[in-house]
DNA sequence: TCGATGGTCAACCATTTGGTTTAATATATT
DNA sequence: AATATATTAAACCAAATGGTTGACCATCGA
């Protein structure tokens, strides 16, 4: 507990964001509102449940924070709200040097090889990185 | 689009990655593991909890990926294993134009198309969750 | 005003979660 | 061999989770 790091203190949403982001339902729910506003209704139809459960869903979603809705008459449209995704990234950041750091020593690493040694291919036998075949995406 | 119902549902490890993040105790675990390899007991005593407590944490980290652990005589060691973080980083970055900038907005949609043109597999769009829309409730 | 529509609420249920305590297992130490 | 140490396993418990159904409330349209 006298571990926990700023990042620990700053971010009381993480609990529910994480929780709520664990639900397969959920996240779909989240994307789907990444192309704009939704009803409650709308939302819940894709999904083989019934209505009263995907409102559930919605309202986990909410309580994290993750989606605000405004009510208009008897409908219910709800929107994303990424600000509390954004500290979950700020959470992993944290995390980043562990697996991107790793990368770019590794390429630092390709880099002087290739300089060093002009054509020898040396692995090395007692490598710390046990693989470092993780995939790089785009960019 | 399709794209990221490939995020979606081609990652059955993001349940178990965000349910495991969603436990401060054991994102204080991890952050601990951020100093470099530990015990069990060693992860364990800062928590005002029976070490039983935390091993079961542990092993809902190690059960997520995000931990690995090798045991050397009656002593288990953990370590962080950050690849699984990458992937709850990746997912989270389908939303980041929802909250960056106008230009970072800007260049994630250039990113994003950079993407989409690279990989030039188009589908049916009708590929949805893993259950049909089946109508519900006629009730 | 009446009925259909959009949604929530409440009660219920099975399963999971986070924790406990008390063994049990395996390895060190003396 | 005896004992201490490191850790898991098993049984248990209360609370939360994910889902259901049925009743209820509000509102829209005729």
């Amino acid at each position: 507990m006298l571990l926990n790091h700023m990042v620990e203190f700053q971010t009381p949403h993480l609990d529910a964001v994480f929780h709520a982001l664990s639900d397969p339902t959920r996240r779909a729910i989240l994307y789907r509102l990444t192309e704009g506003e939704r009803t409650v209704s709308e939302l819940a139809t894709p999904f083989n449940m019934s209505l009263a459960g995907a409102s559930k869903h919605i309202k986990v979603l909410e309580g994290a924070g993750l989606v605000r809705r405004h009510v208009q008459g008897r409908t219910h449209y709800c929107q994303l709200e990424a600000a509390r995704l954004a500290e979950a990234q700020e959470w992993l950041r944290t995390y980043e040097r562990f697996w991107t750091t790793r990368l770019d020593n590794l390429e630092e690493i390709l880099r002087e090889e290739d300089r060093a040694s002009a054509r020898s291919s040396q692995q090395s036998p007692s490598s710390t990185a046990k693989s470092d075949k993780t995939s790089r995406s785009t960019k």
